[in-house]
DNA sequence: AGTTAATTGCAACTCCGTTGCATTTTAACT
DNA sequence: AGTTAAAATGCAACGGAGTTGCAATTAACT
């Protein structure tokens, strides 16, 4: 049984053309995607709609999480650990190539954590780090 | 002379009546504004068009920078430290209150140093907390 | 194979931000 | 103050991102 199908065995969802295809789009992937990379690489077959609707089926099950762009745009990436439905844990810093606009997860990088005012808690939090990646320095 | 005019001066932009409308509305204000904010605070009184000049405007003189929320839309704060035209220094967290929706620069807190794998360099590092805020615990 | 529920595609829509252009306002200079 | 050139504004229109309703299609199960 391949990946893609797999997972989404896993986490008990039909086993859809569109699913399929957008995993197997991630699996292939090292940075992260925008809808725009997904509608290109899955060869414009699908609806842009479909797309999205997968992706939000996607994030809602834990399989991939959201990344912010500079632009205020947005990317996804599959999640490593091992997201719960309806929580991630992607305490992990995210990295923007200047150079080659690449997004990707520095799945070794720690969020450190942060001292704030008094009073004030914590929920989330979110690092983005520009600069050059290591290809292209 | 009043402080939004005393701004204008300084970096040479020319007192106009939604510049220093505008202006005011950020000193009168303790969060950071979206644009549709301003809009409203200003009475409507300004065009979308000419809101988002103005904030263009601030952000290359350095009056004002960027946070992204999280909902891929953009707030904007004035500027404490003295930005220079063309670079911000805005080096501080971002905090996101997920009770009141306020966002607010925690100026005096510093985004910590992080180690990036070998080979990466930074240009750029955004941080944006969400929590509960102080008022609203 | 047939049934039911889930998924998809299409059309339309909202929201955010941008651009071109004609009109108005500002600032600088008599 | 009046003139003028440059800058700023308002308007209309556009483009991209994401969403929603609904009808048609497909998957999963017996």
């Amino acid at each position: 049984m391949s990946e893609a199908l797999h997972i989404l065995k896993r986490h008990q969802l039909s086993n859809t053309d569109s699913r399929r295809t957008v995993l197997e789009v991630f699996l292939q992937s090292e940075s992260a995607l925008a809808h725009q990379d997904i509608e290109r690489e899955t060869g414009e077959r699908f609806d842009r709609v479909t797309i999205y609707r997968t992706l939000q089926t996607f994030i809602d099950k834990g399989i991939v999480h959201t990344i912010p762009t500079a632009d205020n745009g947005t990317k996804y990436a599959l999640c490593r650990e091992n997201c719960s439905e309806g929580h991630h844990h992607d305490n992990h810093v995210h990295f923007i190539c200047d150079v080659c606009g690449k997004t990707s997860c520095l799945d070794d990088v720690a969020i450190p954590s942060v001292r704030l005012p008094e009073g004030f808690s914590v929920t989330k939090i979110d690092m983005v780090v520009n600069g050059i990646c290591v290809e292209c320095r």
